[in-house]
DNA sequence: AGAGTGATGTCACCTGGTGCCATCACCCTA
DNA sequence: TAGGGTGATGGCACCAGGTGACATCACTCT
């Protein structure tokens, strides 16, 4: 029998989104979701920077899988299409956590502290998102400027998505969420 | 004589960007920034809802004044043309605090917690102007993109401005991003 | 068997932020 | 002119987020 039971920063991750859904992000004490895990609260500030960041542990692997995305996209694709790309790599790993994607997205929106969080990662991504570009060809201004519309292309989809009872699978839902974003820079 | 200095509320901005600029922000605390201002901590926590705010206070004037700019601008006037008025309204706006943006900008781009703050003040602008796009006749998706890429502009607009030693007005360096981002769109 | 290592607990401490009540200058009115 | 609001401020206690320093204990390696 081991002292320490595994996978505390799962065992923490979950009792997060268990409390902060039950009783709300600010009602909830981080002293009380460490005792959730069986830890401490000083356990919890060395897995997670602060309080807010148990939500968004994982997010440099999205940020990682959407440049890869972009940097094996065939040479011939537009910037368009290495958006694209990116919002395909996003889809495969917002399937993976598919069953946490809702409750979490409710949480965040619910509270203008983890909205500011999530801002900010957005704004991480779309920077690395626009580095990728730039090192596939696209132009500086136009890299950064692709980027950020690909990075809301991605949030108005998984506001569909995650709203959506059918569910329709995320790829599909942002496939259709850039051709629209096409249509319109057309028209 | 009267028991308070009139102006608490501009005594404890300036408290605060000096020390912020001195030390930086992290290591400035908001009992230090009342001493200076002659009053206490309470006081300042009546003024600005946390020591972030302190920095961002005015932000609802430049939404307001952004938001009339659409409103009043000509009939004839395409969404690009009225993204252009807002800029132009912003351009007013900065000019008024043009010796304050320096140092501010500088205390902001220093400090993660507060480019948060600075990120959920530039979503609630563009939200505000898309919705002002929208009574305009612009269509739903339309509108929010345009806005959002609207606050873009704006931003690398003042981050040129800012940072310029000849400091051409903020309205021509707008004006000239604005263009930039035609010349792509159309490219 | 003993030393080393890594994850955890414990404790003290600082700071941001808030609720509650006291204080005091000023104004208004009788 | 006395006295009762009123509004801005101070003072204080308190909670929670967050951190540094050190102790503890299971496990491993030699």
């Amino acid at each position: 029998m081991s002292r320490w039971q595994p996978d505390a920063r799962a065992r923490l991750q979950e009792a997060a989104l268990a409390l902060y859904g039950e009783r709300g992000y600010e009602e909830t004490t981080v002293a009380e979701i460490a005792e959730r895990a069986g830890l401490t609260k000083r356990t919890f500030f060395r897995y997670f920077a602060d309080k807010r960041e148990v939500l968004f542990w994982g997010s440099e692997r999205l940020e990682q899988m959407m440049v890869a995305a972009i940097e094996a996209a065939p040479a011939s694709a537009s910037p368009l299409g290495l958006i694209g790309a990116a919002l395909d790599a996003a889809a495969v790993r917002f399937e993976e956590a598919r069953e946490f994607a809702g409750p979490r997205h409710k949480i965040i929106a619910a509270s203008p502290e983890l909205r500011e969080r999530e801002l900010i990662k957005a704004t991480s991504l779309a920077t690395a998102m626009a580095g990728a570009l730039r090192a596939r060809g696209v132009g500086g201004a136009a890299a950064a400027l692709a980027a950020h519309t690909g990075v809301t292309v991605m949030h108005v989809a998984f506001e569909q998505w995650v709203t959506d009872p059918g569910r329709a699978p995320f790829q599909q839902v942002a496939r259709d969420a850039l051709a629209e974003l096409r249509d319109l820079a057309a028209g």
